[in-house]
RNA sequence: AGUCUCGUAGCUCAGUUGGUUAGAGCGCUACACUGAUAAUGUAGAGGUCCGCAGUUCGAAUCUGCGCGGGACUACCA
């Protein structure tokens, strides 16, 4: 930044903030010194805070918000350094995963399919590892030029072989401890390509598209026992229970029926639509409107108050209501004529009443081996927005019936193979189901004609339909069978999106998947209990979107069909009884020693542990089968969850180092890594060493544009952080962020407010160094810790800044240990700006300009270069540019700021009365400067007196300390103050509510009443006795003087301003000496004004000629040594012509001057 | 759809265990101040505290039901 001065002694001074300038001349800096590296050794071994970086994707590019999250580690980093923490950061690149897959397949014009073909797996593979890291220079620059100290000369990389080696050490230890194991999960499935797909795949544009499918509402069957017996009235009812499903192909695959517990469920007399055969159906209130017709929403209330409430129904002498074509009611007249319009309500229960109850399996093509079947459960996943308020739960097709079956013991069937056909044992005698595709799309033209054909001629055969137009699919012939057997209650088609493969455009099913997962369900409880002892910020997100989860936990899938990312170590034998896991690469070289022994491989290098070159590897089993890899990936998130031992190649090698660094103390990432690394952290530190990974994390909400819209490159809305911390600074940024809202919010991002954050933060620090080095400079103070004026020897100003600077240190030093930047921010901000800026050096001006050195001068240079000194280290964790160069201004060839400790809040320097009376002389300045301005006297013009009621001794004195003060700050010549005994003080008086209404709970209003009724003699009654008996409605209360407020209302004659219990009055009159005073003041000023414009040197002494008026030379008169020493006149004459000279504003009029320097 | 979260002045945000006149900064308007001067002060205008209902003597604050924004998870009969 440009120097003002040139010589190089004393505290430098500059011409202009510049702060983007700063910055680079600090990070050059930075570097010549190794201050990051000293930062670290400089720190005691034994005393570490521990930090994890998560590692970026490096895959992409980095934007505003990394600046954000970094900026939060950064700073926490840098504050525990200050506390002589050793604080090591190692950086992290995440390097596998899908996005890489899909942006090499992208770069080259291939597709999936194309991989193996067109393309070899290695030479994939290859093209990925090239490209990850193809942005990494530029995370490396926006990391040097924002300040993020991290260590990126030895980061650890998630592709590379020692990492994997570690991942697949770790995974073993997992298998050994039972965790690992081989399960099957319902998945998205696409029969055509004979893979699975994941979400990510799912969410692919064009993925989900809108189709017409065959629904059914079937009809199962109750079995009347016990349990159900109360839902028949004679042992011939036919009970069934509605569920709908838009596919009806699972339906062979039923297993059990979901209800919800709350809901509501009608017991409904009714016809079949199709056989005409009277039924009773169980259907959900809320949706009874849908399948019977009710003459309007009247009807439907009449319903539900003839039949609630619940609690009623039982002992209820009342009639059932019947409506039969909306109008006969009786039930003899159920009749065949309407069968969709005639029905009858019978009963009403809720969803848990049915709990348990069983019904006949609709189609009993198989059986179901592993679990009881053919029950009712309760499910929270089931709604009345649609279908019949039952769902149907086939649990090898859809992952909330896989789940909700496992809870309650159902079995399942699974009668689709993995070709999308039905199994052979879906045989019937007249549908041909078996060995056919379950979907239409999944056959071919010609396989659909033949099918076809076959269909026509059966159907006929068994006199069914006598000439079939078209094909129908396996859901149509399902839906037909039903029919026929009178399990149908109504069918239609149904219009909804439904997700497609993006690879063959074919309907996706979902479908049992053979997956390894992690136990975590095993170590559930833990996970919860250690969950707690973890710090998050904010503590919602802990406990509630990451407790819920953990609460709701599942086996963690971690098995992907993929090709770059991290093979799953697990060798199995064809028959799958032998299971292999391999922990190192030491003990895969002696399992393929072994194979090659046996002659199952040649022998080989392992040199790479990814695909393709381990899925060469077929090792031997115990009992001499050969083995193969299963060709399974892991989950990328297992890569950087394990990141805390992976990147030390633990427990491979440097067990202490790794130990020395776990848990960490201290993790930061967006929010939406809840799930993601917080979870796999969280899950392999509990599974592997029953240990939390981290103690505190915080959790940063979203970066939005200004308008609150997410940034997006198609908005044209996306900030480039190079650009903003090269046009505004990265400090401006950084200290805007963590000032502007707490990092766990959303932050909508505005330039106006980096603006103004340089302007009124950085600007006003900037000019209180500026002054105070403009100043020591011209007496050549320099800062001696040896020759300081005790504490007590200064004037109530310095001691006052001083007991402020103890409790900002106090306080922000909590608050960066509370994982609060932003109070911290705001706390510096409001220092530096109200109580040092702002009040400290505006009545202070005085003492550092005037006069020759002295202890009371000294003291001022003393304590203001203290206050800048800890701000500049307290600022130092977020704005670590700014700050090193005001410490580096104010400690002459000091080391960093970053290297220094941080200062101790010293409570012998805190005085509360003080700090309360510096805020009365702030507060009635105020009120004062706020009566001159309804007068319009302006501050120059001096007034002779003040008026303050003050309540009591205590009071008065704190006043009379800071008189002084007030007086020069507001141009007045006296205070006096007023007790009460002097009966001028008019008040009033109203309760305290927060006091009293704790007392007297409902009897505030009257209460309220009385004391707004007081008297001046009640006032001053409770006042003097400290409390008031009341008399209300017979009742006495004992008032007491903090349950009321009073205040001076009126000083009768004086002009008067209050704020709370401050009160102060003002004297308006003028006199003539103050109006000559005045005068004089305003001719200084003017001269003063004029020696600036003429760009006088501060110390230059000049002489003065003036043409005054009579009012001019009054004040010159009277007042002209005062004037002579203000404008450092050597002389002042009064002439009556003028050669040269310069016209003056003065009093509204003008005045011509001459001045030069002597 | 579920879970979590947010909603206070034109903008960005405070607002303690509920307490009666809801605050700050920025911006706007007006006026001052002036050897920190591309700085500063004072005042004014500006609010259905997202809505409705409830609890209470009293609700921005507590409860319920909605509305709107956002995130995550899921995509389901």
């Amino acid at each position: 930044m440009k120097r003002k001065d040139s010589n190089a002694s004393g505290f430098p001074e500059y011409a202009m903030m510049d702060l983007p300038t700063m910055e680079k001349e600090i990070l050059t800096w930075w570097e010549d010194n190794n201050v990051f590296e000293k930062s670290i050794s400089e720190r005691p071994d034994d005393k570490r805070f521990v930090f994890f970086e998560g590692p970026p994707s490096a895959n992409g590019l980095p934007g505003i918000h990394h600046v954000m999250s970094r900026t939060i580690k950064d700073l926490f980093c840098r504050f525990k350094t200050l506390q002589g923490y050793r604080v090591e950061r190692k950086a992290g690149w995440d390097t596998h995963g899908l996005p890489v897959e899909l942006g090499v397949e992208k770069k080259i014009g291939i597709t999936k399919a194309d991989i193996g073909t067109k393309i070899t797996v290695a030479e994939y593979n290859k093209l990925c590892r090239e490209d990850v890291m193809k942005f990494t220079d530029i995370w490396n620059d926006l990391t040097r030029k924002m300040g993020y100290w991290v260590d990126m000369e030895h980061p650890y990389i998630t592709y590379e072989n020692n990492y994997i080696e570690s991942l697949w050490a770790l995974l073993k230890k997992l298998f050994d401890k039972g965790l690992l194991y081989e399960g099957y999960t319902i998945q998205p499935y696409s029969p055509a390509a004979g893979t699975g797909l994941s979400s990510h795949e799912l969410n692919q544009p064009g993925c989900y598209r809108d189709v017409k499918d065959v629904s059914a509402v079937a009809m199962f069957k109750v079995v009347k026992n016990e349990n159900s017996s109360f839902l028949f009235d004679n042992d011939g009812e036919d009970v069934r229970f509605l569920a709908w499903t838009t596919t009806p192909w699972t339906l062979p695959s039923n297993t059990a029926l979901a209800l919800g517990s709350e809901i509501e469920y009608l017991k409904v007399k009714t016809l079949s639509r199709y056989t005409g055969k009277p039924i009773t159906v169980i259907v959900a209130y809320d949706l009874f409107s849908k399948y019977f017709l009710v003459a309007d929403s009247n009807r439907t209330e009449l319903l539900k108050s003839k039949v609630f409430p619940l609690s009623q129904i039982a002992n209820s002498d009342e009639e059932p209501l019947i409506y039969l074509n909306n109008e006969v009611k009786d039930t003899a007249k159920l009749i065949t004529s309407d069968k969709v319009n005639s029905w009858l309500v019978e009963k009403i229960v809720k969803g848990a009443e049915l709990e348990g109850i069983r019904y006949e399996q609709l189609l009993p093509y198989a059986q179901p081996t592993d679990g009881d079947a053919f029950r009712v459960i309760l499910g929270d996943f089931v709604t009345t927005t649609d279908g019949t308020g039952i769902v149907h739960i086939a649990p090898s097709f859809g992952s909330d019936d896989f789940r909700v079956a496992k809870q309650n013991s159902i079995g399942s069937l699974t009668l689709v193979d993995k070709q999308g056909k039905f199994v052979d044992e879906v045989n019937d005698p007249v549908f041909p189901l078996d060995g056919r595709f379950v979907k239409e799309a999944y056959f071919t033209d010609a396989e659909k004609e033949q099918e076809f054909h076959l269909q026509k001629e059966i159907l006929r055969v068994n006199n069914i339909i006598a000439d079939l137009k078209s094909f129908m699919s396996a859901d149509d012939l399902i839906v037909l069978k039903l029919k026929l057997e009178n399990k149908l209650f109504k069918t239609e088609k149904y219009d909804h999106s439904y997700p497609h493969c993006w690879r063959t455009d074919k309907p996706i099913i979902y479908y049992p998947l053979d997956s390894w997962f992690i136990k975590t369900t095993a170590i559930k409880e833990r996970l919860i209990e250690l969950n707690k002892t973890i710090n998050w910020k904010p503590a919602h997100t802990g406990e509630g979107r990451f407790g819920q989860w953990l609460e709701n936990l599942v086996d963690w899938n971690l098995s992907r069909s993929r090709y770059w990312g991290t093979p799953l170590p697990i060798w199995v034998s064809e028959d799958y009884a032998e299971t292999k896991c391999i922990g190192s690469i030491a003990e895969l070289k002696v399992e393929i020693e072994k194979s090659v022994k046996t002659g199952y491989m040649q022998s080989m290098e392992v040199t790479d542990l990814h695909k393709p070159f381990v899925d060469e590897i077929v090792l031997v089993s115990d009992t001499g089968k050969p083995m193969k890899r299963v060709a399974d990936l892991i989950d990328v998130w297992f890569d950087s969850g394990a990141m805390p031992y992976a990147q030390w190649h633990y427990p491979l090698e440097n067990e202490s180092t790794f130990k020395q660094n776990f848990p960490a103390d201290f993790i930061a990432e967006g929010v939406d890594q809840t799930r993601g690394w917080f979870f796999t952290l969280h899950v392999l530190g509990v599974a592997l060493f029953d240990s939390v990974a981290y103690k505190n994390v915080v959790s940063n909400g979203l970066l939005l544009d200004k308008n609150g819209n997410k940034m997006s490159k198609r908005l044209g809305n996306v900030i480039d952080p190079f650009e903003t911390i090269e046009k505004y600074s990265a400090d401006a940024t950084r200290w805007y962020m963590m000032r502007n809202s707490d990092p766990w919010e959303n932050m909508k991002f505005d330039m106006t407010g980096l603006q103004d954050v340089i302007r009124s933060h950085f600007g006003t620090l900037y000019n209180t160094y500026g002054f105070f080095a403009l100043y020591a400079n011209i007496d050549n103070w320099k800062y001696d810790a040896a020759k300081k004026i005790s504490n007590e020897a200064k004037p109530e100003l310095d001691r006052w800044i001083i007991s402020k600077l103890q409790t900002l240190v106090k306080d922000v030093t909590g608050f960066y240990e509370d994982y609060e930047p932003t109070k911290a921010a705001r706390a510096i901000e409001k220092f530096v700006d109200e109580d040092l800026s702002n009040w400290y050096v505006r009545l202070n001006r005085r003492r550092f300009w005037k006069g020759e050195m002295s202890e009371d001068k000294q003291a001022a240079y003393e304590t203001l270069f203290e206050c800048l000194n800890a701000v500049s280290q307290l600022m130092s964790p977020i704005a670590p540019f700014f700050s090193e160069w005001m410490h580096r201004n104010l400690n002459e060839g000091s080391a960093s700021v970053h290297l220094s400790y941080l200062v101790e809040a010293d409570e012998r320097l805190l005085d509360k009365d003080l700090e309360e009376r510096m805020e009365l002389a702030q507060r009635s300045c105020s009120l004062i400067l706020s009566l001159r301005k309804k007068e319009k006297i302006k501050v120059r013009q001096p007034l002779s007196k003040i008026l303050i009621p003050v309540v009591n001794a205590k009071t008065q004195a704190q006043f009379e300390k800071v008189e002084s003060y007030i007086l020069s700050e507001v141009n007045v010549k006296a205070i006096e103050y007023i007790s009460d005994a002097s009966g001028v003080v008019k008040k009033k008086i109203k309760p305290n509510f927060k006091e009293l209404g704790k007392r007297v709970g409902s009897k505030m209003k009257a209460v309220q009443n009385a004391v707004l009724a007081f008297t001046a003699d009640d006032i001053s009654q409770i006042e003097r006795d400290q409390k008031y008996v009341l008399n209300l409605e017979g009742e006495s209360f004992e008032l007491f003087l903090a349950d009321v407020d009073i205040q001076t209302e009126d000083i009768p004659g004086w002009l008067v301003a209050s704020e709370g219990a401050l009160t102060v009055a003002l004297d308006v009159t003028l006199t003539d000496a103050l109006r000559q005073e005045g005068n004089a003041r305003e001719f200084v000023n003017k001269v003063q004004n004029l020696r600036k414009d003429k760009d006088f040197k501060v110390l230059d002494r000049i002489k003065v000629k003036v043409i005054a008026n009579d009012m001019l030379k009054e004040a010159i008169v009277n007042f002209h040594d005062y004037i002579a020493n203000e404008i450092l006149a050597k002389e002042i004459e009064v002439v009556d012509t003028l050669d040269s000279f310069d016209e003056l504003e003065y009093n509204e009029e003008t005045i011509k001057v001459y001045v030069a320097v002597v």
